[in-house]
DNA sequence: TAATAAAGTTAGATTAATCTAACAAATAAA
DNA sequence: TTTATTTGTTAGATTAATCTAACTTTATTA
């Protein structure tokens, strides 16, 4: 059985690489993701290599062992099934999910979890558009990219958001933006790197960094990969 | 904020205390509740002392504060409304709620707490017929008294169960018993204590040790105080 | 009431998670 | 290729929660 913390470092350790197209991780890059001193993550490292869960030695990069990430996605599942209870049932906002999900991600029982998945008729993705791995470990990818990838003239859906922090998923919702929507692009300032769009007959004007914080998937892009391209990414 | 742990001791100090008439509360008979050394309840009773949540002396007996009061009902709140969910929205069987409540009642957000109530629609009693604090701390606390009290030709209706064990919970549910079910008390074997009941049409035959753990109101009956008279029990 | 038992306390140790301060290794810059 | 900077490690200390073993106080009973 894994504390607390544990479990929080190696939901640290996945997210991080996961979020960062699989880089791998160093100790003072995990220190201030998860808001502690080196030397605290240091010795953290060294209990988690010996209970098997991360494979790292001294002055390399860490990585999780298969185990580890079979843990750190339960926990994962678990915070975004609870996020997404709370926003579908109890009315949360999704800027104020995060913060009770962090508590709740850490309740053990599986048969829990499993209740939920069904009450909650095994939802794919959580109230920010991130993906909900199933009860084996696997994830739906899209392949999704940011509005500010999006070229001039082009129309897309929103799926996401990047930064998951209360102050700018309050601002996404005063700007007149949500999941699902649809976004036109109608032009692009040279000048100050401004986007306009258009979403639900509403014009508006968003900067380089909130576009870059919007994920969207699109057909007939004029960069990145295809959209709307599900798949399934397994535990490797 | 209190921890996880004194939240623990202070739902203990108030819950052996209410569930045997408000007796006086002693170091040894706090720590065997809480399956701990008297050393390591002895230690945290300092504590929670310092804090101002139990009025305690040395080789004295312990009493919780207001404040102390008000922390401890407040985790029992939080127990028995996740209880309910489980219960009701989850299809947990009532022997399996109080292990995960365990957990799920250290979650600190009190819009979760007011939301989870309004979802389940105010509840006032939990799967077990024990009753809910509502957010004042207010228990609604009914005149009930163990089926073992019930003079034989009564009749009475199940309210609540004093042994929460799921043991015994699953045998009762085995005997065909449950919360609001109908008892008629048949006759009484003089012999070994055996009591005759039925419970929608079908007859058994209980032990003394059962026929007191289980909580019944009735009218007209020989033994004890009058029961279905609700009353509230304030926080003093 | 004196002996015994029960209840409660203290001292010293352990484990998990954290810190600061000093140090060492690896990387980047000059 | 030295030097400087960044990155990572170690040693020693702290806090919360727990334990064992020894001790003290209170309560019971003979
Ligand atoms: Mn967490
Ligand atoms: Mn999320
Ligand atoms: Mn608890
Ligand atoms: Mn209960």
């Amino acid at each position: 059985m894994l504390t607390y913390t544990e479990e929080n470092y190696l939901k640290a350790l996945f997210k991080i690489s996961f979020d960062n197209d699989n880089e791998e991780v160093g100790t003072n890059e995990l220190a201030t993701y998860l808001a502690v001193k080196p030397a605290t993550a240091n010795d953290m490292l060294k209990k988690l290599k010996d209970k098997g869960l991360v494979d790292y030695e001294k002055y390399g990069k860490i990585t999780l062992t298969k185990t580890g990430k079979k843990f750190a996605i339960d926990v994962l599942r678990k915070h975004r099934l609870w996020e997404t209870f709370l926003f579908e049932k109890l009315d949360f906002s999704w800027d104020e999910v995060h913060e009770v999900a962090e508590q709740l991600e850490h309740i053990q029982s599986q048969k829990l979890v499993d209740k939920l998945d069904k009450f909650l008729n095994y939802p794919e993705f959580d109230p920010h558009g991130d993906t909900i791995p199933n009860k084996k470990g696997e994830m739906k990818v899209q392949f999704k990219k940011t509005l500010s990838e999006v070229a001039v003239g082009s129309s897309c859906k929103m799926v996401a958001v990047k930064d998951n922090s209360s102050s700018f998923l309050q601002y996404v919702v005063k700007v007149g933006l949500g999941i699902n929507n649809e976004i036109k692009v109608l032009s692009k300032q040279e000048y100050d790197k401004l986007t306009d769009i258009e979403v639900n007959g509403v014009k508006s004007s968003v900067s380089q960094k909130f576009a870059e914080n919007i994920f969207v998937v699109c057909k007939n892009c004029a960069v990145g990969k295809p959209c709307s391209e599900p798949s399934v990414c397994e535990i490797k």
